[in-house]
DNA sequence: TGTATTCTAGTGGTCAGACCATAGAAAGCT
DNA sequence: AGCTTTCTATGGTCTGACCACTAGAATACA
């Protein structure tokens, strides 16, 4: 008999519960936003325990899927599709990731998504993106709003590209990044420039200039690099990545 | 005071856990492959029931960072970077993922990895490439061995790129195929054009032409996806993505 | 002596039930 | 009405027992 592939991270009980959700998810039972039967009741139908629900709720959460609130109810996520925030973080801890690496793989997968928005981005997403880009012409003075638009429109563009995939893949990174880029906006003197780079994104996406929305977007997060890296260098706070860090080939050729 | 950031994701007890995971590994007194105490005697060291312990060892599993052997013990995963298998799929159902949003995304991703490859590989690289094309040629009319010299193939492309951060996202997006590749291989005719592909993207790389090196890869992706799209449309399989699936504009605004 | 079988210790998986902590709703007070 | 207190529903944690799996040791067999 031929095996059947089995992710042996997962146990049954696990496994059982994850399916459960996964059919509703897939059966439309269950959307964004909904919230789940309480612990003791949704065991008792699945007829588990409680612990080993939660197993599997603990699983689902950490995938980004489902959302607790503590004395109200476990929740399907209804964010921008994204991997749990941490994740980046561990991995990176356990890979060590660097911080120009971010950036690089950043800049790939935005140049891409600008491309992408250029040439799908429909009226609805050109006018949030001009929304955005206005707000951030008048409130140039202060780097925390400012941020915040930032994160908005970028999340607008990974909209408009209609690849939901590589939008999460962004949102992810861009996550993880987040933190950093707080601090460094806060002594930012170059906002007014950073609000004429969107602009420029902003008009050849809705130009339909994907060449020209690509080139822009690059030019931006090399300008974003730049500043980052133009921040005092400080002892690296407790999650960061390492600075350095050769990895071996070895691991590429598991089978 | 400025409050501090919170996931409210994760409860104390499981963070508590990933971060004491969390810093053996930034400090490198765990690596991969490395096994963690026993739960029973981690959970006594930590000063916590073992059932916490559990829950953020589960935390740590489905984010790929660690891996679980029942009646063996807990282990610091050692393959190659990526997140949870099951991710994507569970995101998928959550998100209306579709198949040709995969294949654009690897498209951009490994067109990029390759041009990085070409311009970073090493020979060590170049030698680990060469051997898979070999490889390839020697055994086209084995479909399972042909894809397992092609995924260590695209594996080492990711290596040669020098940024593990896009190897990971790769990696979880190849995994969450690979199931669907093996069935389209599986009655493939055209090995042989594969390997001379493969041949190509290899020559490319040790050349050192990045534009090349991108325009092969890509070429090859696409001939991919037109072999898969041939197949014949079976009923959606349990855990697949759906068919079509458009998404409002609302989400991108959350605060 | 070498091999196959069985046993056993170690380790993760599940269960049950109790009690704690939190958030929101309801009731009570002024 | 508006504020405070209490109650209720729901997730979080703990304890300790028992089940299931794995690998290696001990044993039996040839």
């Amino acid at each position: 008999m031929p095996s059947e592939k089995r992710d042996s991270s997962e146990s049954d009980r696990t496994r059982q519960v994850v399916n459960h959700i996964r059919a509703l998810l897939e059966k439309g039972a269950l959307r964004p936003g909904d919230r789940i039967p309480p612990e003791r009741e949704l065991a008792r139908e699945l007829g588990i325990s409680r612990a080993s629900l939660r197993t599997g709720i603990g699983y689902l959460v950490a995938m980004g899927v489902m959302k607790v609130r503590h004395g109200v109810g476990t929740f399907i996520e209804d964010g921008p599709a994204e991997f749990n925030k941490s994740s980046l973080g561990l991995m990176g801890a356990l890979h060590g990731f660097q911080f120009w690496q971010m950036f690089e793989a950043r800049l790939i997968i935005e140049g891409s998504l600008a491309a992408l928005a250029a040439e799908r981005g429909k009226d609805e997403h050109h006018v949030a993106l001009a929304e955005q880009v206005a707000e951030m012409f008048s409130i140039a003075n202060n780097p925390e709003d400012f941020l915040k638009h930032d994160v908005i429109f970028h999340r607008i563009i990974a909209q408009a590209s209609g690849n939901p995939i590589l939008a999460a893949l962004i949102e992810t990174i861009n996550s993880a990044m987040y933190e950093k880029r707080r601090k460094t906006v806060k002594r930012a003197t170059y906002l007014r420039h950073m609000a004429e780079m969107h602009r420029e994104i902003f008009r050849a996406i809705r130009a339909r200039d994907a060449a020209e929305a690509r080139k822009q977007m690059e030019e931006h997060l090399r300008v974003a690099e730049d500043a980052q890296k133009a921040e005092p260098r400080r002892p690296l706070p407790p999650g960061s990545f390492q600075q350095d860090g050769e990895k071996k080939l070895a691991a590429a050729h598991s089978d």
